[in-house]
DNA sequence: TTCCATGCAAAGTGTTTGCAATAAT
DNA sequence: ATTATTGCAAACACTTTGCATGGAA
């Protein structure tokens, strides 16, 4: 269920240089279900290190995305959420209503691939499946748009 | 191949108002394997209706998406597109070098589900699947990121 | 004639960047 | 001592909004 190493670690490993400002944010990151947003890592990270600024946040979780060592969940229009867990292969379970997200190991996964014609000779690196739906608490069912 | 009706048409069916700028913005639309952002798609109606303003176009997409007629595909990082496309189900081939995208329709993808414990008591809507990779032109791999 | 859509420009988000001061190795 | 990171604030890209004008039905 948890990670080998902690993403501390794993930085370390990397011989990452470490300050209190990156030893705080990836700590916030900790966890094998958290999917913060930049916003909520700041935030975070502030409670124990109060003079840290927003840019190093931004600087510090796109430098852990290039390394691999986070990854980016779209979770919606403009809502990018960042996801630590990335040793255990996962997709996404997001509500529609909060934007609260699980992560999911889906049946069938295994079988999806791109056949010939529709491969357009890319060369297919990833792939990110996202469910959609209502959690509990939001629910009923879409807040019904009018329309039209 | 194509849709039974245009996106128009179907806008007309909705006595939706039409209006020079709406009608600009679905003929824009039109097709099947389009994939335009805001940008874009004011370019292009500018150039068929000169005085078009951006926050028309704005105002127009959410219009389209809040009907169902058009919906949002997230390529990456703050690029927002829309397709038009929403009455074939399809998914999306989105090249990681150039950002181009392909709809595709692939095999397994029926066999992708959540079972109990894994739909943490969600009603599930809708299925996103996004194969990334690189396409012919961005071809070799990834920009290999240095890091550490 | 009534009501709604438009255009403009200003205000909002969320994120990135330049640079001098500062700290890690 | 060297070199990279930080904080700040300004700059950015993208998107939304308020309000008076103009156009669709």
């Amino acid at each position: 269920m948890s990670q080998s190493a902690s993403l501390l670690d794993r930085l370390r490993a990397r011989q990452w240089r470490i300050t209190p400002q990156r030893r705080t944010v990836a700590e916030v990151l900790h966890g094998d279900h958290v999917h913060l947003s930049a916003d909520e890592v700041f935030a975070a990270a502030r409670r124990r290190l109060p003079e840290i600024s927003l840019a190093t946040v931004y600087n510090t979780l796109n430098e852990l995305v290039a390394m691999g060592e986070v990854s980016e969940v779209r979770a919606g229009a403009g809502v990018t959420r960042y996801d630590p867990n990335v040793h255990i292969r996962h997709h996404h379970l997001v509500c529609t209503g909060c934007g609260a997200i699980f992560d999911v190991r889906p049946e069938g996964i295994t079988g999806l691939r791109l056949t010939g014609p529709d491969r357009h000779g890319y060369s297919v690196d990833e792939i990110d499946v996202v469910f959609r739906g209502r959690c509990p608490s939001c629910a009923p069912s879409p807040p019904a748009r009018s329309l039209a």
